[in-house]
DNA sequence: GGTTTTATTGAAACTAATTGCAGTTACAAT
DNA sequence: ATTGTAACTGCAATTAGTTTCAATAAAACC
């Protein structure tokens, strides 16, 4: 189940390093179940490891974001949420009006990632999108 | 040229009331060419009604938008751009390794727009969005 | 025109996120 | 084991955007 090995020799890899508070964020993000902010990350790690600053956590994302660790999406409320990348991909419609959040199968927007790349050349990073409108109960 | 009037009553009709701040900064977006942020506005309005309010900004930007006038893009770079809804919609391809922006013709959108309607009786708002990934340049 | 109602504004406080910097520390090389 | 250095951290300041609230002013009604 602990992953930290294979996750300290791909920071290694690349000239990063394996500090306390990367291990100790990076714990809370897998332990959490679905998607959670910056500060609920902050308030979890902080509990245990109480020296910890909230600008390291934000940092700590970035870097795991380019590491392809974790994902973020903005699902509109006023902050971005982070999500394990092993705990599998997938998208949400959200309801702009009753707030909903719909998961979405990522088939759906494999046909529109095959037209960017042949029409555009672009390879477009789906990973994770929030698509927002109205669900069906509030059309 | 001048849609004050009709955007005027639009406004009353919903009753809201336009202000001598609302007309100002709908004009200056319409005058402007292209996407432009929030504070480029407040800038420009500044010069001419040096009494007006960043908060306002924001505001009227937020009724703009829900009146269908104007649209929000977040482009990556830190500062939400609006755009006005009478100089056509369109989309973005957002490289993120040079940060070059292709525009996207609406048409590849709609089979999304579709597959999401009948799937999930989900009402897609794609009125403007900007799609993230690697460029043909960049890949 | 004058009065009233209530949407709107400006100012300031606040939140989420980012950045610059000086001091600290992981870890590779000795 | 010690050292050198570049990566990293905490702190404080900054930025984009939002919210609260008292004062103001559109526009509807007389």
């Amino acid at each position: 189940m602990n992953h930290s090995g294979d996750i300290s020799s791909k920071l290694r890899r690349r000239g990063y390093r394996l500090t306390p508070q990367r291990m100790m964020i990076l714990e809370a993000v897998e332990a959490a179940d679905g998607h959670i902010s910056a500060d609920e990350i902050y308030a979890r790690v902080c509990d245990r490891y109480p020296h910890l600053n909230i600008s390291t956590v934000y940092r700590t994302f970035e870097l795991l974001k380019e590491l392809g660790l974790v994902t973020e999406t903005d699902m509109g409320d006023g902050r971005v949420r982070y999500h394990s990348i092993r705990k599998g991909h997938h998208h949400h419609l959200v309801c702009q009006n009753c707030g909903c959040i719909i998961d979405l199968d990522e088939a759906v927007l494999l046909p529109l990632k095959d037209a960017l790349f042949r029409d555009y050349g672009f390879d477009a990073d789906l990973k994770h999108l929030a698509i927002f409108g109205r669900c069906s109960k509030c059309r």
